[in-house]
DNA sequence: CTGTTAGCGCATTCAA
DNA sequence: TTGAATGCGCTAACAG
């Protein structure tokens, strides 16, 4: 089935079908000539072969988009922003899940068995980057990057797009300290990207601003069961016991709360537990989450549409998207505090 | 950077490079050109050009992979299953999530801009399963098909590769059975496919084969907040409260048990629940969730050995993959049963 | 308005 | 043991 069939079939040359088809007819070749095009191509259900067109036009229309893991709902999410865009301007979209995302990734290129026309890269750990940045950036394939939820201004990166993660941190730590917490833990992801370090930062900013307020950290891989550990170690540990647990992102707080319970305690009366992500998972366990709710899936579209933009020739607007506070019952005034008091 | 240039540099002409680099020279280029071609193609970063290579050889090496949704950690773990094996024979895996995978799909092929040599689709509704199966079946385009959690058998299906749910679901209601409970509700998808009508085909059976045996039903739409409305229905409807909900996936049964709360009822006390998937949903929330375990990575894994099988012209094994029950907190004896008695 | 022609980069056949 | 020539299916430049 290829268009040199149609065109038999059509009674018309080859490049003829090429016209009609690629839209490109106006006023080269007549209406009825073109009707006949499309009656045939219709009735033979020719399917372009994207091999040679690819081939020929020198671009696939494709573009790689790099997580550290699928299975996480937050990822999932770009990618199904970035796949929107993509598919209305007719590009088509692959995976590359970067094998554990936390260390350096190889070289997706050998094994991303697709041409590529360009590349997205999410929250990758600083070894990861590296990797990509030399694979896809300006030096050997010279392909245009554009990173996500990662560090600005890397080096040869067209665009990043960024949640405003640090508004988001001082929401949370305001939130809390407004219900008249002082006493905070910082349930922080154990990998080390811009994402979680940018949490970090501002967590031990705005808390080292609030009067009397004090923290400790425990690190977490990033799953329930060993985010629910690092909570548990944040409450047992030498000193007062802290009233809010402010965690990394929603996985983390689900455990916090675990822990919360199994030490006997209670969310949010004795315990106020917060996350990031605002993930399905937040509204799935009792008491609901109070989490920022970062927006994952505009963040893949306006990736893609950066990186579009690149491959336009057009300059790709860097971004930083903004973020909310989702109040919702894990949080409440602090122990001994009157509520509106 | 073509085979050209790196046949330039290794002074050698362009089919002595394809031969060394296609692995295919043994006995035909001497060791020494040989290696000259391979040091030429490192220095230059030689990359095939893709779509040249399709073009070819008439197989692009990639397949296609239909779900119903990506942002559910089920099918992003069929995904993994199903990349793994597609790389481990060279072969790329491009991702299309059905339009809210509930109703009849697009035809896949004009958006999923890639040539591709075979489609996986899993869990499809009905009416969408008839749309891929035209558009991909041994009818217009012509690839081989697979289905995952899917009516087996299907017309122009290479093969189907289903957990076995059936057993899934006996094992469910043996298991709340032998716990004493007889007053069942079944919390339903309200998705008209074949892996939620065994559920509810076997859950029918098992219930009415059991002695005393009592059930209703409610169908409610696959997230948390519908599957709590739902599960509210069926506890509160007119005759005796059922003691065991039995949930078609686990985000039904999270939603099952904060239903259960907000009644001013406990699970397991009061009512127990379980779900389907094993998602790590199940262990997010408190307690823990009793689940039917699928084996959503070896499913997709399975789904892409059997499609490879196809594309080789071998036969296509259809499989049925063994599931299991992990007991946790969410059951427990029925209200006036005493355990272990 | 329509047809002819050339060539994208590669794997392969045939000659040398 | 290697090189020259061919064509995969398509689009774009150029002729008619």
């Amino acid at each position: 089935m290829t268009s040199r069939d149609v065109a038999r079939a059509a009674g018309v040359s080859q490049a003829t079908v090429s016209l009609v088809l690629g839209d490109k007819w106006r006023g080269r070749v007549s209406e009825r000539t073109a009707g006949a095009v499309r009656a045939a191509a219709q009735r033979l259900e020719y399917r372009p072969n994207l091999a040679a067109r690819s081939l020929r036009l020198g671009t696939a229309r494709t573009v790689l988009l790099v997580v550290p893991a699928l299975t996480n709902e937050y990822f999932a999410r770009v990618y199904a922003g970035a796949e929107r865009v993509a598919a209305e301007h007719g590009f088509g979209l692959v995976l590359y899940p970067s094998p554990e995302g936390v260390g350096p990734a190889r070289d997706p290129f050998p094994s991303a068995r697709a041409a590529l026309d360009g590349v997205i890269a999410s929250s990758m750990a600083a070894g990861a980057l590296r990797a990509i940045s030399g694979a896809a950036g300006p030096g050997a394939g010279g392909l245009p990057l554009v990173m996500l939820d990662s560090e600005p201004g890397g080096p040869g990166t067209a665009a990043t797009v960024n949640p405003d993660l640090a508004h988001g941190m001082r929401l949370a730590v305001g939130h809390l300290a407004g219900l008249g917490h002082r006493r905070f833990a910082h349930v922080a992801a154990a990998v080390d990207s811009w994402t979680f370090r940018v949490r970090r930062e501002v967590f031990d900013a705005e808390v080292g601003a609030l009067a009397g307020g004090s923290a400790v950290r425990e690190t977490s891989g990033l799953d329930v069961a060993r985010g629910r550990d690092a909570a548990v170690r944040a409450l047992t540990g030498p000193g007062p016991r802290p009233t809010a647990l402010v965690c990394d992102d929603d996985l983390l707080a689900a455990g916090a709360c675990k822990a919360v319970r199994r030490l006997g305690l209670r969310v949010p009366q004795d315990v106020s537990v917060t996350g990031f992500d605002d993930l399905s998972l937040a509204t799935a366990v009792d008491p609901e989450l109070t989490t920022v709710r970062l927006p994952a899936g505009e963040a893949g579209a306006a990736g893609m549409r950066a990186l579009l933009a690149a491959l336009a020739g057009e300059p790709a607007p860097s971004a930083e998207l903004p973020v909310s506070l989702v109040v919702r019952g894990s949080t409440g005034p602090a122990p001994g505090v009157r509520p509106n008091g």
